[in-house]
RNA sequence: GGGUCAUUAACUCAGUUGGUUUAGAGUGUCACCUUGACAGGGUGGAAGUCACUGGUUCGAGUCCAGUAUGACCCACCA
């Protein structure tokens, strides 16, 4: 069997991710085996994959596949969100599109069509993954509105409501006028925005005026004591004003105490009333008071008992209440009213200003502070035990550092607005009689029977009553995924035992999403897990970081600065994709994305591809030449040396979730130690054969390397493991299910000197590289043995790797020869005519007036009576060791001088 | 305005409780090599006042304080 020159990924990962399939390899039922559990963040139905998704299910990917080769019984559960807001929103443009309004269509109507663009779109996200490699098990596959899902929201809802901790109330909610609803706090993304600060002048009433009327614009301008003036970024409230505000101990406002003064424009009365809430020194010290349209006057409403004028509709135009310019959106609105206000003579001046104003999320549009009836979840309580699961180690974030920011916003915590003015969603599962009272229940019948309990709405029909409009909010569905997709009646009875899935899965182990909704989302789900389960879903979090380009900024579509996942894959193969990913990106930081870096990870599946190809193309011989034997037998011990320590080291960095370090542990075992060492020690010369016994182990440790790059690189690898190579396969024998090496002791002190081995090679590689002696010259060797090392058993390597004739030992130093130092081991190459003296004694020098330095600065410490005293014995020994080396070393240098005369 | 975190080679990052040869890796860069696994390759170099200023200590990239820059979170100054 032939094997193509490169690494030609297209060959063959659709083939494996198929064959995965067919052999249920990501199946997962509960067994006898320990679990291993991830739960997906449900990507948006509607969403395509980006940069993000392919970090995080990467990430995701890598330590599912490491777990299934570990022993346990790996489980991925994929998925998708609703994504309430987003996906109404993109249905409504794709009806306007086709000439429909939602206004148009029933609820049931609208739903035909959402649905069917689900069905449409929905799958996308989720096939793209595949592309990638994740092996997650779709059997299991679930929606957030699937029924029995959407179920558990509801009977979640109805147990909180009785438990108390949900409730109904009038309150100043965030709305967007674009999406038609009111969002929750943690959607409104606050921007800081050029804006104006308009200066309006409101008349105050004057009591000696005969009728008491607003004097003329031109008039009041002359007259300082019969107007005030205040500062306001958003003019087309004025006719929403029930009061002014001055300080009570600001001084220069004495005079307007118990005064009224007029609205401009539309010449309404209102009170000016005192409150210490108002800052005398900034703007004018005078406060307009909009309780309808901004939550602190709203409050200082309340306080105050002011009239609460609502003067916008829903959609942000301005209605009757706000007497002119009805009809008009707010901001043409503003623009309008500051001209009006010119005009009469009310606009003092306008000044530019900086603030912040906060957006929709999902709309981008400005929101307006509301006052509304929405639903709301009480969530002081549930934020205790979150806490403490987090506090206590219960759950590990990953990295630690936003263990400050959840335990801020825990012990911060507001209550939860979870009503929506959508359709697509669970819809809220209360029920209003004709006389306007409500109950929540299951279904209409329940309702009744709950009515029935009080004379007032006895003996309704179901079609009396009229169930709430509203759906709930998307996270209120997906803080149960952790259950609900194991089982959902266990959502809103946390008597219920749970199935056989749950008991099995429940709590699962890692969960990989971004820090952006560690509260949207990662609080809310051990609050609920709590709260049904007892117990937290995870038990680590690992928080990637923002995939940003080059330059720093978060990749986004309206930049249009990131690539298309599809694109990389297809350009340097998944595999490619994913090592590049994995390479720069540690976990809680950002990731500058580059795409050289999948250039690496497709450079490094080729590199295993051609390792691969050489030890395939090698011809056998039972018997080997004695010094051939010899140098392969120690290459074979050392490598197996080496891959156990490596093996140690990786372990540990997975462990850590250090996985870009895991993943650059691997890659230098790889590409270093196998293909630039290993196998250039055994390799045989041009069309040799090699030895039964090294081609054995060379196969054997391309095996190991096959198991332990297989998380990162999963096609690949399983492509290599069913060459013939390896001999006939089994069925169902395959890398994905292979178990890792465990590893086993390592012989140190082989290693130790393999490493001085390398060392005398550079240096000769070195020499001749500034000598300029081509590799293909032979040149002989010379050791001068100060150290325990037998260089007899490593001569045929040294020879082999640096073309070396003979390595001999000597007692003396030799003259006219290039040396150099490994370990405490003098070398010296014999070079007739090509050795500068000068240059030589140069370098020595070099290299001595460095080892001073060095030892300067140890006994300077050594002399330090303070450091001997006061550091640990082992350290000052170590110095010690430092100090010897280093004049030994030079000893040798001086008598190399000395030498060369 | 308050808070959290960061700042180490051209780039991306390690540096594990302060001492482990006067700071490491990968990529890039430079020089040379290369028809025999791989130019998507090999060998060998160069490259850093560890952001700045003080402090603690026998000893600081590592601990403390302040400054600068950046990122994120929180906040009602109209």
């Amino acid at each position: 069997m032939s094997i193509a020159k490169t690494y030609s990924p297209k060959d063959f990962e659709d083939k494996w991710y198929q064959y995965w399939m067919e052999n249920d390899f990501f199946k997962s039922t509960p067994d006898e085996r320990e679990p291993y559990t991830i739960v997906i963040p449900p990507p948006n139905v509607t969403g395509v994959l980006h940069m993000g998704h392919m970090l995080n299910n990467t990430i995701q990917d890598v330590l599912v596949r490491r777990a299934r080769m570990s022993g346990k019984n790996a489980c991925w559960v994929p998925g998708t969100d609703h994504a309430s807001i987003a996906t109404e929103a993109k249905v409504v443009a794709m009806l306007k599109e086709k000439g429909i309004n939602k206004k148009d269509l029933s609820r049931s109507e609208f739903l035909a069509y959402a649905y069917e663009w689900k069905d449409k779109y929905g799958g996308i996200i989720l096939d793209q993954l595949k592309k990638l490699g994740a092996s997650c098990d779709w059997s299991r596959t679930a929606f957030t509105m699937d029924p029995a899902l959407s179920e558990a929201v509801i009977d979640t809802f109805i147990h909180l409501h009785k438990k108390g901790l949900i409730y109904r109330g009038v309150r100043m909610v965030n709305w967007d006028p674009k999406g038609l609803t009111a969002v929750s706090d943690e959607e409104v993304i606050r921007k800081e925005v050029n804006q104006k600060l308009y200066y309006i002048r409101y008349e105050v009433k004057d009591p000696e005026s005969e009728d008491g009327s607003p004097q003329s614009g031109s008039h009041i301008s002359h007259l300082k004591s019969h107007y005030l003036t205040i500062a306001t970024t958003r003019p087309e409230t004025i006719m929403a004003d029930s009061a002014i505000c001055v300080n009570p101990n600001d001084e220069r406002y004495t005079y307007l105490h118990g005064k009224t003064v007029f609205v401009p424009l539309i010449n309404r009365e209102i009170p000016v009333i005192l409150d210490e809430y108002v800052t005398m020194d900034f703007g004018t010290g005078c406060l307009k008071v909009t309780p309808a349209h901004d939550l602190n006057d709203y409050e200082l409403g309340q306080k105050h008992h002011l009239p609460v004028i609502d003067i916008l509709n829903d959609n942000g135009t301005l209605n009757e209440k706000a007497e002119i310019l009805i009809g008009e959106d707010r901001f043409i609105a503003r623009k309008k009213i500051a001209k009006l206000l010119d005009e009469a003579g009310h606009l003092e001046k306008v000044e530019d200003y900086k603030s912040q104003v906060g957006f929709s999320e999902r709309t981008d549009a400005a929101i307006e502070p509301k006052l509304s009836m929405q639903w709301f979840c009480n969530m002081a309580e549930m934020a205790g035990p979150a806490l403490d699961y987090v506090n206590n180690g219960d759950v590990k974030l990953i990295p630690d550092k936003f263990i400050n920011t959840y335990r801020h916003w825990m012990e911060n915590v507001k209550d939860w607005c979870i009503s929506r003015q959508l359709w697509w969603g669970q819809q809220i599962p209360a029920f209003y009689a004709p006389n306007g009272a409500v109950v929540v229940a299951k279904t209409a019948e329940e309702a009744i029977e709950q009515f029935n309990l009080t004379p007032q709405t006895r003996n309704l029909q179901p079609s009396d009553l009229k169930q709430d409009e509203d759906v709930v909010d998307t996270w209120f569905s997906s803080w149960l995924w952790p259950i609900s997709v194991f089982d959902p009646s266990v959502c809103g009875n946390p008597e219920a035992k749970g199935n056989a899935d749950i008991n099995y899965y429940y709590p699962t182990n890692d969960l990989v999403t971004a820090p952006e909704i560690l509260f949207f989302w990662v609080a809310r789900m051990i609050m609920a897990g709590h709260e049904f389960r007892g117990e937290a879903p995870f038990k680590n979090v690992y928080l990637t970081g923002i995939v940003r380009d080059k330059l720093g900024r978060k990749m986004s579509k309206s930049l249009g600065n990131s690539p298309d996942p599809l694109d990389l894959i297809e350009k340097y193969g998944a595999d490619g994709v994913r090592v590049g990913m994995l390479l720069c990106s540690p976990a809680g930081n950002d990731i500058m994305f580059d795409e050289s870096s999948c250039e690496q990870g497709r450079n490094f599946a080729n590199k295993i591809w051609n390792a691969f190809r050489l030890i395939k193309g090698w011809s056998l011989t039972p018997t080997l030449s004695e010094g051939e034997g010899a140098t392969n037998i120690v290459a074979i011990a050392w490598f197996d040396a080496r891959f156990n320590e490596a093996l140690v080291e990786i372990e540990s960095n997975f462990k850590s979730y250090r996985l870009s370090e895991a993943l650059m542990a691997t890659y230098k075992l790889v590409w270093d130690d196998y293909c630039a060492w290993y196998l250039e020690m055994v390799k045989p010369a041009y069309q040799q054969p090699i030895d039964q016994a090294t081609y054995e182990a060379s196969i054997q440790f391309f095996e190991r390397i096959l198991k332990v790059l297989h998380p990162f690189m999963p096609f690949l690898t399983e492509e290599l493991w069913h060459d013939e190579v390896f001999g006939k396969r089994e069925d169902k024998d395959c890398c994905i299910v292979a178990q890792v090496p465990t590893a086993q002791q390592t012989d140190e002190k082989l290693l130790k000197e393999i490493d001085v081995v390398k060392q005398v090679v550079s240096e000769i590689r070195n020499i001749r590289n500034s000598k300029q002696i081509s590799p293909k010259e032979a040149l002989k060797l010379a050791v001068k043995v100060n150290s325990d090392i037998d260089y007899n058993a490593y001569s045929n390597i040294i020879s082999k790797l640096a073309n070396i004739t003979t390595l001999s030992r000597t007692d003396e130093k030799i003259a006219g020869a290039a040396t150099f130092m490994a370990s405490r081991d003098e070398f010296f190459v014999p070079l007739e005519g090509n050795i500068d003296i000068e240059e030589e004694k140069e370098s020595i020098k070099k290299d001595i007036e460095y080892l001073n330095g060095f030892l300067k600065a140890v006994n300077a410490k050594l002399a330090n009576e303070r450091f001997v005293q006061n550091a640990k014995p082992a350290i000052v020994a170590n110095e010690q060791n430092k100090k010897a080396d280093a004049e030994a070393k030079i000893k040798i240098l001086e008598e190399s001088l000395v030498a060369l005369g």
